[in-house]
DNA sequence: GATGAATGAGCTTTCATTCAT
DNA sequence: GATGAATGAAAGCTCATTCAT
């Protein structure tokens, strides 16, 4: 479901090009999409050029990593879904997001700065996603856990903004609380 | 306050300075802060040598750019704040500090790139914000407009992730407008 | 007539520009096209930064040098067809033109390799010699001193072959002498 | 007689190796030299690593190339030497390695560029082509055909020559006529 | 003070060649 | 023998910064 390539890897390469997301993953989030892919590739253990045979461009390990991601969460997403009822559900996922995805911002923001067309294959795990939230969305509200005039647009912004929020604040257990719970009275009927 | 210079600058020197601030906001704002140090010159109809006379690196630029939001922020804060009472004062100053706040997110994080002691000139004017923002903060809070438990760096973190959240949105008023509601409502007490 | 820049370079700057040219005709035309710019640059006495100032790609360096040589090439001509009668000027420009050519082969061909749209600025000074060349050709036609059936196609690939046969053959002036013997016994009528 | 290698091929390597020649043959005449190694082995439906283990170097294949070509060359002039009078032995085989030089200028360069002595193996194959040639020039010098004073390099010169002529003048049937009548007129004696 | 040409470290990317599978 | 993933030196080009004019 996440393998665009036709045939399956060699073992090895299936391992560096994993090494390699891992590494750029870590490297992007902690430092920024400014350093080298020289210093990804070093730090995976492989030659550039083997990044390169992966990721014919930097813009594609980056659109890569965003992938991986997306998709991790859209997984846990639809298990979630499937276990809770409705509030738990969405309140569950909106937390499971906010967590997973600090540090995406910047990708993003470098992503759509190469060019708006760059999201080619980040749009079909975009999308999957979106359409989970917007069904998580709608049962909440059926189920009167959530305000009704709230669309899906303003959902994924407040997504993205707090995780800005919790990015902001550091690992205080006690203040990120504090925040679900701003943001979630908010989002109650009146 | 905000001339770190001793002398003053000659009449087109602070014209020149003028112009590579305000080419450069709008620049950084809309293109990010990958825009070549050139392009901002030529923009400004200055060359990049008095660019960099004015600004002795381009982090300096951008620190200067954002000092120069913070200053004008905090002014319109200040006047806010004296002007209204407790929850209009309080309420009033978070939107004013989002809807300026736009596209100040990249900046931030550039700078944070570029070294985490690099605010020397940033400390100043955030510092000010910061304690008007405490005062307001306490102001609503002992009127009870705001929930008792929220502390100033949760107040300070949901502003920018509520700037991050409209960024995301974009310009659809009612949109953001709803925004607005789902914060306020969230931090009003229980 | 040869500048294409409006406003006149500064003086280092034109003699920059000009050191490069010089630089980039005799090392691609002894070494080939394929010399990394860097050496050029070193050669010129300058950084690559200047060297890509003044010629955005390789490719324009290369078109530069060409440009230069066709330019002079033409302006020989034009001296030579004003001052010599018919069958002297033709031939003394078929001369003039191979012994200005040697090497050239090479940069036409990398031009061409590099895209067929390529030659703008070329084009223009190529259908200045052109011009000239068949108004020589004409002219030494009329007179009787060639073979009235050769078209101006044939002989600017006459001159292309002529040039690569002294290319091969060496400096060998008696050898070269023979060779425009055989070539013009052959450009005469019957 | 073109086989280095001491052992007999298997028949698939003998297969691969053939299909080698004939498409980097197609490719360099078609493309240049340029073409990335790689693409030649997927075009001969074989992996990079047979490639190389056919030909240990890039210039290695490109030596095979012109040496398949001069031997094929070198066989039509044996035939054409045996069956014709000297000056239609004379010029028909002038005709015949201009028609199947053409491209092999490129060749020839990028092998010279590698190295003066890298000839090794076409030094053979040329040289058994050269000796052709003499044999054919002096029967038709001494057959009054070819005018006397010109020399075995200077035909050679010529051969290369004329192909670049060629090449230059692209298919045009007539006009490569006239270039033959040309040349050949030059040749005559007077 | 202002200018913009010069600088060169550093970046992304290519490709001949090697070697584990 | 065949494969193609891995390699890494080198190439072309950019851009923050300096400095002669």
């Amino acid at each position: 479901m996440s393998d665009t390539q036709g045939r399956p890897l060699r073992a090895d390469a299936a391992r560096n090009r994993a090494r390699l997301l891992d590494v750029a993953t870590e490297v992007f989030t902690t430092r920024g999409v400014g350093v080298p892919t020289e210093e990804i590739a070093r730090a995976a253990g492989v030659g550039v050029g083997t990044l390169f045979r992966h990721f014919p461009t930097k813009e594609a390990l980056l659109e890569a990593v965003m992938v991986r991601r997306l998709e991790a969460i859209a997984a846990r997403t639809a298990q979630l879904a499937a276990e809770a009822e409705p509030a738990e559900a969405f309140f569950g996922c909106f937390r499971l997001v906010v967590d997973q995805s600090e540090g995406k911002n910047e990708f993003a923001r470098a992503l759509a700065a190469a060019g708006v067309d760059a999201h080619a294959s980040l749009r079909e795990s975009s999308t999957e996603i979106q359409a989970r939230l917007a069904e998580l969305l709608a049962r909440a509200q059926q189920f009167g856990a959530v305000r009704a005039d709230l669309g899906l647009p303003e959902l994924i912004a407040l997504l993205v903004g707090t995780s800005a929020t919790m990015e902001h604040l550091g690992p205080d257990p006690v203040a990120r609380e504090r925040i679900f719970e701003v943001v979630f009275d908010g989002l109650r009927p009146r």
